[in-house]
RNA sequence: GGGUGAUUAGCUCAGUUGGCUAGAGCGACUCGUUUACACCGAGUAGGUCACAGGUUCGAGUCCUGUAUCACCCACCA
């Protein structure tokens, strides 16, 4: 035992915790320490997290500080767990993100748009926004506490990972799975880009079906007379139509199988074919389509998807009738023949967008009384998540990856824990099939979702998933590294480069056809096109090719093609580092939803496909941050917090732990917010339009002619800090103080641990301790193992729900409260030790959610009692609790008998406290008490009346089986025995306060007995239960004599 | 159109395999500054667990249906 110091202890440890005044420093002190720092060696077992990176886009929200506080929770905890723990942290360069957030500030500032600069210039300009935010994202983690080793700091783009993409590219390519394919893709004609399936939002629209009648003819354009009605949505589409379709079994209509119609406007002849998909008119039917059709339907191969499937079917002609950016335009696939001539009725209609060609064909069509009627119709309509423009499904060439292949959706599909898995018909999950025999193989399966309904969306997807278009039209990625050429002549050396495994090759021969639109194949016969897909670092050989006439891919990789590779590029793949062995798979995967498809379900096939093995086995979707109104928190939306804010007001340790106590499996978590205008400083909410389709924000920027907003953090620190088109909005929850006042719960209750134990000195041999000591440890036993407990099933509210429970109420309110009167007493050393280990075991327990308070009162704790511990609960020394254990202890120190004593001293002490605030005692005044109860009774708990005595200001002057009720006294009742408060008491109020208990007790017997009377009760229900229920039967109908006994005195 | 989740105190939410006399925090009300803490302590009030059926000795919990809200998926005739 070291002498305690000679100043006093508390002098640094201020009356209340200012967490802004304390963070920075410990923090200095973690990072100057490398605290987080982890090596790749044998210490331990390992544990690592790769962080889901945030985008650069933009600083952090509250949503990002939820998920981000989460795995610090769990870093820590499987640090302090002895394991050899890595975070691995980074960022994501969100591609088409960040290139639009660029090019919006550019157009604001210089008036300038992208195409106005050279590639390389702008993409320099992203590139610093990028550094920008990187610094900024990675300064809020930072301050939140997140214990990332920042040594390993990952960027998607930077020279580690764009190797690791080039060596993945090169060998999907190499092994056929990527091809380039000419079908429709998801177009937005606003940042002129494809998108993937999961980059478009369907939104409900308000729209109209328009009746169009297109006059029958025969083969050769000669009207017949007749006309069929089309029904459509998209009337300006129909420049494009190359068939009408009928379905065959529609009886009336299937007449016209065979003929032709005369296309208005372009005056092309098509024909009208038979399909099965085409709906059969049913004004009675519940399919809305059924009711609206006309059964004829337009035919136009390169605007929709269906129509698209129906010309494969009958071999149509793909007519594009639209520029990239969405007007219409006879130069992108016009055929030629109606090209050459010209048509003045066409005319009028090339050049305009989409929006005022619909709106001019639908007035033609009217004049030319061809429009039969029109119909509101409201339907869901494709948006780019991130310019918001609706989809135009669009004729293109892009590249694929073949994801449908066994190797990749199969084996993600296979590697779903069977448990979760649900029975399908899928072939990747048929006995028999290729995987099959790798079922056991536990390297490649055993994949879990926490919570388990989400592992459906990730089996539903597999199932359903069609190849993966991952060519975007951007600037800001991976470039594709694929140089194509028209031509063989140099087929025999790229051949031997194949060979020596420095090239792959794509050989596309093709011929000029009717198909063809994009003036690519305008000359005759068949052509050659070769695409080369170059290895990693063979610069010669892409400067060979570049001089040889072939052209490097302009588009770039969709973001998450980086992104499905980072479990592996974080830890050095391609590669074969210790880390990759060591932390690969990684331990868990802790996400949002929104990117279970994704991300998720591609790092697991990527990785399964790359190394043979999954990327994680344990996936924690956690609930989503949600404003006021029950939005998701983001940026797009303009609703985000930023973490920082709530940092500097209530400390990042209020914030994490009010965040983890909110994270449940199910709900997520409201926090109301406020907008802040950075020009007059006014608060106000922003205006939400409620659609049927749910809750759309308008979003405050574009309201405010587009100025930039401020988060409220710029404005508490006294900087204004512009955040262009992202602003972010104020907290207005006061679910924050949760975390504040529980930090400083802790915070009082260890500077009054450690003002008794600087006085005096612990006892380090324990032994015949006092019930509350024997109760407290018993309790600090069952706090560690259910901080054990809900952390390993990513139980996070009831891990930090469980801990404020035992400090507040069960250290605080009952421990320290028992142990006041010897604390500072010879006979109190017992207790002091007691006190200075349970302080440190809750210290170490609290250290994942609130490392900060923890670790500076460690320090205070370490200066004043530097030796803790009870026999069986003896934790390690440590200098800093960041690098401490987490407690361990002996299931002994679980003391039945104290747990079920000291709830019975809680029950009186109660009891008097109602008594004494009811009959109005003033608290300062001592009274006397006396109680009556049975022998055995009695002998249990008169050891411990001193803490009736403690707890209640009373003073006790008789226990035992013949105690007379002094007169006037106050009764209590309980199931101890029943006490006497000797003060004078109001009789009419103590009858009333009698008359409720006799009322509760009356209605809980009716409840009792109502029970045990009902035979099939006695009979079936388990027999502990029907004793239990004898039990309290008992003891309501012994108290309710009491009650009664009591009354009848009065 | 399909799927998932939600509906419990004024508010925000817990409630594990059915055993509940339904809990917590905030807010409200009463009392209290005895040297850890007023960001505190003691106490009180407040709920036919969305609705309607069903299973069961027993339903907040399981089943069926209805209503409302949110989210995800789906090829926009």
């Amino acid at each position: 035992m070291t002498t305690p110091p000679t100043d006093n202890p508390l002098a640094d440890l201020p009356p209340s915790y200012r967490p802004a005044k304390e963070e920075p420093a410990i923090l200095e002190r973690w990072l100057a320490g490398d605290a987080y720092q982890a090596q790749a060696s044998d210490a331990g077992d390992p544990y690592a997290i790769c962080i889901p990176p945030p985008n650069v886009t933009a600083p952090l929200h509250l949503g990002h500080a939820l998920n981000n506080t989460l795995q610090d929770i769990l870093t820590r905890h499987a640090r302090m767990s002895g394991k050899n723990a890595v975070w691995l942290p980074g960022t994501d360069h969100a591609g088409i993100a960040t290139q639009t957030v660029v090019e919006k500030r550019v157009l604001a500032e210089e008036g300038k748009r992208r195409t106005d600069f050279e590639r390389d210039a702008f993409v320099g300009k992203i590139q610093a926004w990028k550094d920008e935010y990187e610094a900024t994202i990675t300064d809020q983690l930072k301050q939140m506490g997140c214990s990332c080793d920042w040594d390993r700091q990952a960027f998607t783009m930077d020279n580690a990972r764009a190797k690791a993409v080039r060596e993945a590219f090169f060998q999907l390519f190499k092994d056929g799975l990527i091809y380039r394919g000419k079908r429709l893709v998801n177009w937005d004609p606003v940042t002129q880009t494809a998108l993937a399936d999961d980059e478009v939002e369907s939104k409900d629209v308000d729209g109209n079906f328009y009746y169009l009648n297109y006059p029958v003819c025969d083969a050769e354009g000669h009207p017949t007379g007749d006309h069929v009605t089309v029904a459509t949505t998209r009337p300006e589409t129909m420049l494009g139509d190359t068939a009408v379709a009928v379905n065959p079994k529609d009886e009336p209509r299937a007449k016209y199988i065979g003929q032709y119609v005369k296309l208005p406007i372009c005056d092309r002849v098509i024909p009208i074919l038979g399909d099965d998909y085409v709906v059969i008119p049913d004004p009675d039917s519940d399919d809305s389509k059924a009711r609206m059709a006309s059964g004829f339907l337009k035919v136009t191969p390169a605007h929709d998807t269906n129509d698209y499937e129906i010309g494969q079917r009958h071999d149509l002609t793909i007519i594009n009738v639209m520029a990239p950016d969405a007007s219409i335009s006879i130069d992108h696939g016009w055929p030629p023949e109606e090209k050459s001539g010209e048509n003045p009725t066409l005319a009028p209609f090339i050049g305009l967008t989409r929006e005022a060609a619909r709106k001019a064909i639908v007035r033609w069509f009217k004049e030319q009384d061809l429009l039969a009627e029109v119909k509101p119709y409201r339907h869901a309509v494709g948006h780019s998540y991130r310019s918001h423009a609706a989809i135009e499904p669009y004729y293109s060439d892009q590249w694929y990856l073949k994801v449908t292949d066994d190797k990749l959706a199969g084996a993600a599909l296979r590697a779903l824990d069977a448990s979760q898995r649900e029975a399908s018909d899928h072939p990747a999950l048929s006995p028999g099939s290729a995987g099959e025999s790798a079922a056991s193989d536990s390297n490649t399966t055993g994949l879990t979702f926490t919570p388990p309904r989400y592992a459906k969306t990730f089996q539903t997807w597999h199932e359903n998933i069609r190849d993966w278009c991952i060519s975007r039209q951007l600037w800001w990625g991976h470039r594709i590294p694929v140089w194509t050429g028209i031509g063989s002549e140099h087929e025999e050396q790229i051949d031997l480069w194949e060979a020596e495994g420095k090239v792959a090759k794509l050989k596309q021969s093709f011929s000029a056809g009717a198909q063809s639109w994009d003036g690519e194949t305008d000359s005759s016969g068949n052509l050659i096109r070769l695409m080369i897909c170059v290895a990693s670092d063979q610069p010669s050989i892409e400067q060979w090719l570049e001089n040889n006439g072939f052209q490097q891919d302009p588009d770039v990789l969709d973001t998450w093609f980086s992104s499905a590779l980072w479990p592996m590029s974080t830890l050095g793949w391609p590669e074969r580092t210790p880390e990759l062995d060591l932390w690969n798979p990684t331990s868990v995967l802790c996400t949002a939803r929104e990117i279970i498809t994704l991300w998720v379900s591609r790092m697991v096939m990527f990785n399964l496909y790359f190394l043979g093995r999954l990327p994680f086995r344990d996936v924690f979707i956690h609930a989503m941050i949600q404003d006021g109104h029950g939005q998701k928190m983001s940026k797009s939306l303009g609703n985000g917090v930023d973490p920082m804010d709530i940092i500097h007001s209530h400390g990042a340790d209020a914030m994490r732990f009010t965040l983890a106590s909110m994270t449940t499996q199910t709900q997520d978590v409201r926090m109301p917010v406020d907008m802040v205008d950075p020009h007059s400083g006014e608060t106000f909410t922003p205006k939400f339009i409620t659609a049927s389709g749910g809750v759309k924000v308008a979003a405050p920027t574009q309201e405010r002619n587009g100025k930039s907003m401020v988060s409220s953090y710029g404005l508490a620190s006294g900087e204004v800090k512009p955040s262009d088109d992202q602003p972010l909005a104020r907290n207005t929850s006061e679910k924050f103080e949760l975390g504040q006042r529980f930090a400083t719960k802790l915070w009082n209750a260890t500077r009054f641990a450690l003002s008794n134990l600087a006085e005096a000195e612990p006892d380090a041999v324990v032994s015949s301790l006092s019930l509350a000591d024997k109760w407290i440890l018993s309790k600090t036993v069952r706090a560690i193992e259910h901080a054990d407990k809900t952390l390993k099933a990513y139980d996070f509210h009831n891990y930090a729900g469980g801990l404020y429970e035992f400090v507040w109420n069960e250290v605080c309110d009952w421990y320290i409260e028992s142990v006041k009167p010897v604390i500072k007493t010879p006979e109190g050393a017992k207790s002091r030790q007691v006190l200075a280990t349970v302080l440190d075991v809750s210290l170490r327990l609290l250290h994942p959610v609130m490392p900060f308070v923890t670790e500076r009162l460690w320090s205070g704790l370490n200066a004043v009692c530097p030796q803790r511990g009870v026999l069986g609960l003896d934790p390690d020394e440590c200098d800093e609790l960041v690098g401490g254990n987490w407690p361990a202890a002996d299931r002994a120190l679980i003391d039945l008998e104290a747990e079920e004593v000291f709830p019975r001293v809680q029950h009186v002490v109660g009891m008097i406290r109602e008594v004494r605030a009811g009959a109005k005692v003033p608290p300062r005044e001592v009274v006397d008490f006396s109680l009556h109860m049975e022998d055995a009774e009695a002998e249990r708990v008169r050891p411990n009346l001193h803490l009736v005595e403690a707890l209640t200001n009373t003073k006790m002057v008789a226990v035992g089986p013949d105690i007379p009720k002094p007169e006037g006294a106050a009764v209590v009742t309980g199931p101890a025995g029943i006490g006497y408060l000797h003060v004078q008491i109001d009789t009419a109020e103590e009858a009333e306060r009698l008359n409720k208990r006799k009322a509760e007790l009356e209605k809980s017997l009716k409840t009792l007995d109502g029970r045990l009377s009902n035979e099939k009760y006695t009979s079936k229900a388990p027999s502990h239960l029907v004793q239990q229920t004898r039990d309290q039967r008992a003891a309501a109908a012994a108290e309710l004599d009491e009650v009664e006994k009591q009354l009848a005195e009065l």
